[in-house]
DNA sequence: CGGCGTTTGTTCTATGAATGAACTATTACC
DNA sequence: GGTAATAGTTCATTCATAGAACAAACGCCG
């Protein structure tokens, strides 16, 4: 198992020997991240995928050895030439560079509470396979489920490979805590696990599977949308969950056990949360909580909320709304001390937050400014989620295939 | 002005093409690195410093290579050879390689409420020089005291210089908020300061100053004692400042605004704070809080307050005491939130908390323990800080030798 | 006390990856 | 159709490392 869901700060300053083949290992990395990123930047309508000779003006090399670098990429199946282009100007037509498709797949597997799939994406980021599953997870058996879900994704995997699609490896989302080292979940307590592996149960055999926080890997789904390079994301749900992106990373010091904004302390004279202190946001913003709050069923379904909210009259819609501003204010408060102690500045809505954004925002941007001590030099930008439903499973995908092209010489 | 303060996290993965310089740029890091870890260890009793056997087998590279990159260590005057040790085996005695004394040094510099100073530190950790000046800034003229600050520092730099050491660059340490990208002073609330460049006004002419934040630096300074690569610093001061460091290096990200733990919310009914919120930590376990509330003037020296701790009996001890236990309890909630969101798992108690650990520690303890949510998983050690007086102008000493054996390239 | 094995550090040739200049390929423009 | 321009390739050169052979300085032991 190599390095789980990201670099650690400190791990590009690797502390091996250098020798010739390094050079090119980093020069293929310089390579593929510039055809990579001229592809997701946002496309002014002319713009064309960059050719090798465009390639070597942006990193410095010369054409010679971008050239090289090229043809490793091309027999690796990480990129792809496009037809020339017939340019306006003189000289031999450029020949684009771009992400293959359909050729190396990331894939991207969740168990959540109330749901478990599959997706499978490629390097351009299309969608080439999904299978999401219902049911109903609260307390339930890791082995069977895990196994169920494990039945899903060999069958996805089965259909991508027939398709000559090479699998580069997984990402298992879990709503709990885990060690971003070893891979293994201590707890998720609205799934009733802990103190376990969840890979052998998958019996996916060869596949390299990595696990992590769902909350996390939503986040770096975001990426793949116009966020800035860092950010705070959070996830609101039964529980809160969090994660801390930087400079297009997450950030895992130590076990990545961050971003626990649920237990943060709005108010120590308030109820008493789950985890047994008192006053913890999960208790204001949490989605049973809002819900309740609301006058409606803890289990009620986010839209019979949202259809409060939008209604135009009446005390329910009175209730309903002041819920949700009581849950924005506490979520503000909580907010600010997550930009206060980390000093990002961008702060993403995603969960059930997405939906609520309209009514949640003000309550959360005031908080912010209030508090955030540095708001004055940097405001916080708040905004919501864009990644869509099941972001877990997208940023699983996503981050297997980015570790790939960041070590193209590892693949090929 | 290169990197301020510290490496950003993405800054190591460069995005420049490698040549056949690169390699030696690395690998020289890389020799540098083994020869100072190998001095900075714990050392055991019979332990020697490492030759270039040594320095070849811990990094993988062969002996021939070893020899040529420390010759130019020894040039640049980074390392130096000890007098080879008669060794108690067969073969020739290695030459020891150790970090050079009196050669290169790092100034750090700082200006605080009540006083100003200079510290010069070698490579080899060791202070050179020093010079510290009492005086009220509150409120001051920063022109002024720059100016008195740097003719201090000019009078001490001449010293060293005049003893045949090479000045490496300096850091100034301020208690405000500084942009680390940029090194401007936003804002220095006990100062009196805002929106101005420092460096100009120190009149130091060719020496490059990089402005930081002092619990920043100050955090820095514990890496020369047994701390563990990462953890959290938390300053007590009139303002309460803290300092994230993740695998031995500060985390800055966007503008390196983090760590602002004076002001996370402790209890939303409390009293009004200066920064315009409610119940802020500060207002509760800021040295002017914790002084009124045990019943001294809030400019009292700390010493009157530990006297009173340490007493046996009576009523003003009693109230002093319930102050330190109350100012514990709330760092003990606001530290939860910060590991929390963090996820770093041990809090360096600095400043004047220092001082207070006997009495702060347990609350402290107990409000991480109920509310850590890792906590059964990774238990929060909390201790405190061993950097000793002024530790900022350790810190930021230290902090322009590291860059410079992190980059022994540029230097020699 | 001098040869022998051992370990350190240096010298020298070979390897491999990037450079830079020269060369070929393919277009637009006149 | 000739010329200029741009893209991509070929090839000799450069340079830092590897690896092997060598020199230096020790302990050991007969």
């Amino acid at each position: 198992m190599t390095e789980p869901t990201t670099r650690s700060p400190g791990a590009a300053d690797d502390a091996s020997a250098s020798r010739q083949h390094t050079l090119r290992e980093r020069n293929l990395r310089l390579v593929a991240r510039a055809i990579y990123d001229a592809a997701a930047a946002p496309r002014s309508p002319g713009a064309v995928p960059p050719s090798r000779a465009d390639v070597a003006t942006a990193t410095g090399l010369t054409r010679a050895t971008v050239s090289t670098l090229v043809d490793r990429l091309l027999v690796a199946r990480l990129v792809t030439e496009l037809a020339p282009v017939p340019a306006q100007r003189a000289g031999r037509p450029a020949v684009p560079l771009v992400p293959a498709r359909r050729t190396v797949v990331g894939v991207g597997l969740e168990v959540n509470v109330d749901y478990l799939g599959v997706r499978v994406l490629d390097l351009a980021g299309d969608v080439v396979a999904e299978r999401v599953g219902t049911g109903s997870f609260h307390d339930s058996d890791p082995a069977a489920v895990l196994a169920r879900l494990g039945a899903l994704a060999s069958d996805v995997v089965a259909g991508v490979q027939a398709d000559g699609m090479q699998v580069a490896g997984a990402r298992l989302a879990l709503p709990g805590l885990v060690d971003a080292r070893t891979g293994e979940l201590e707890v998720a307590p609205n799934l009733g696990w802990s103190s376990l592996d969840p890979v052998p149960p998958l019996g996916l055999g060869e596949l390299p599977v990595v696990v992590a926080n769902e909350a996390k890997l939503a986040a770096l789904a975001e990426l793949a949308g116009d966020v800035p390079p860092s950010f705070l994301y959070v996830s609101g749900d039964v529980g809160i969950g969090g994660g801390i992106v930087v400079d297009g990373a997450l950030f895992l010091a130590e076990r990545g056990w961050n971003g626990e904004i649920g237990h943060v302390v709005v108010d120590p004279a308030g109820p008493r949360c789950t985890c047994g202190a008192y006053g913890c946001l999960e208790q204001y913003a949490g989605k049973e909580a809002i819900l309740r709050a609301a006058g409606l069923e803890a289990d009620a379904p986010l839209d019979s909320l949202v259809a409060l909210l939008r209604d135009d009259d009446g005390a329910a819609v009175e209730q309903a709304r002041a819920a949700v501003v009581r849950a924005g204010q506490a979520l503000g408060s909580a907010l600010a001390d997550f930009v206060n102690l980390t000093g990002v500045s961008t702060v993403v809505l995603g969960g059930v937050y997405t939906e609520l954004e309209d009514w949640l925002r003000p309550e959360v941007e005031a908080g912010l400014a209030d508090r955030v001590l540095a708001a004055p030099f940097a405001p916080v930008v708040v905004r919501a989620a864009v990644a869509g439903e099941h972001a877990a499973l997208t940023g699983g995908a996503r981050e297997v295939l980015r570790e790939v092209v960041a070590d193209p010489a590892a693949w090929g």
